[in-house]
DNA sequence: CGACTGGTTGACGAGGGTCAAGGACCGTGG
DNA sequence: CCACGGTCCTTGACCCTCGTCAACCAGTCG
């Protein structure tokens, strides 16, 4: 059930995985504390789809990206988490998606008691099915984007997400490659690249490099959202 | 906990909406019971997005569908209930989604009391945390199928889908019309259409009428659903 | 019988995927 | 210092899947 590691490419993250924290990752039971720091580099899987879900994480810093996977390699990302989200919860013991660090990431890992396990504590398992309704209203609302909305709209959704949930107001600093926005957003990298095109020519945004984006116009924005 | 029930009434007769049960479904404070039993009309909405959410419901029969709008009309559709299912919970007194009968339906309408309310029981909340984790699970493999997979994988999944939740062995008989398919599918009715007679072509389903499906080759099926 | 809802099928075109080439920007090493 | 290799991104040409528009058919109800 647990996949060989593949730290493969730990070289191209900035901050290396120390043999502590690849040692927790795999084996976290080495901890008695009920929580437990971990740290991944850039690309690192923290879990995979079908693994065994022994604990629940809180980003502290960094990006991840949920995602599932077809037997042919096509993939949709459910959802990006920044600092201060949980995730990795599951009722069943078994992760049904896979979470990777998008860059280097800190996460605080709690030991995850089969959730129906009467000894947890009420208030966590209130706070647990708050934001799991949080989580399933947005999973609802991106249903509409990927079956409804053309490849602008979707763009001009995510861009609008992205501003609102870094809490900036009109510059934003994007974690992830066009590869992933493309497979949050159901399309390809080459529609996602000429989408952030047709944005830049409109004048509603500025592309001070690919990844570093200023949103000159709001409110033609939110109208191309839809 | 989970209260398996019969596979849906889908009688199309015109059941009209009592002016008694219309009564309840607007001003459902009249009864005083904790539980509350109403009936809907086909197509009758039950709660429609951005009302007040003061109840939870749960299906008795029939068939309901919860769908969001885009103000130019294009809908989504994020799930079909079945017979058992729970619906409306919200954790804001917000619903941010409409539900509509697909065929007449009852619902027994639980008094909704503010989610984070502590006087809540503790084996309520674990119940809902339950159910809203499978909604998410459920809602996250709805992405990968919207955003990834084509016409015809998509409708041999919802095929496959609707043989599993309804317990019938192979042969189906569907609640609903081609259009909420298409809209519950992210397609158009024509290629909805299109796909049926394609699954037709090779064999794979028959199709008494248009909404009596046989599976004739399961295998088939699930390799064309990816 | 006619009206209405729901479903099928065909012709056509557009939106976005595929394939390919090339540019920008690293960190590393000669 | 520049060359090199790798990753990421952009842009163009082409084409295919699915949406659009339209006609027609099947049941059902009044």
């Amino acid at each position: 059930m647990l996949t060989p590691t593949p730290l493969a490419d730990i070289s191209h993250g900035p901050e290396k995985l120390t043999p502590q924290a690849f040692a927790d990752r795999r084996q976290p039971d080495a901890f008695q504390a009920p929580s437990v720091p971990m740290n991944f580099a850039r690309n690192a899987e923290i879990f995979a789809e079908g693994e065994s879900a022994g604990y629940v994480y809180k980003l502290v810093s960094g990006v991840v990206r949920s995602s599932k996977l077809l037997s042919d390699g096509r993939r949709q990302i459910s959802a990006f988490h920044l600092p201060g989200d949980m995730f990795g919860f599951e009722i069943d013991d078994i992760h049904h998606a896979s979470a990777e660090a998008v860059v280097p990431v800190k996460v605080v890992a709690y030991k995850w008691p089969s959730l129906m396990n009467a000894d947890v504590s009420s208030g966590f398992v209130r706070e647990l099915l708050g934001r799991t309704m949080i989580g399933l209203r947005q999973t609802q609302d991106h249903l509409l984007l990927l079956g409804r909305k053309n490849a602008l709209e979707r763009l001009a959704a995510f861009l609008l997400e992205m501003v609102r949930r870094s809490g900036s107001d009109h510059t934003l600093l994007l974690a992830m490659p066009r590869h992933d926005i493309a497979d949050y957003l159901g399309l390809t990298l080459e529609t996602v690249s000429r989408m952030f095109a047709e944005l830049k020519d409109a004048g509603i945004i500025e592309l001070e490099s690919a990844r570093r984006v200023s949103i000159r116009d709001v409110v033609k924005l939110k109208a191309m959202a839809a």
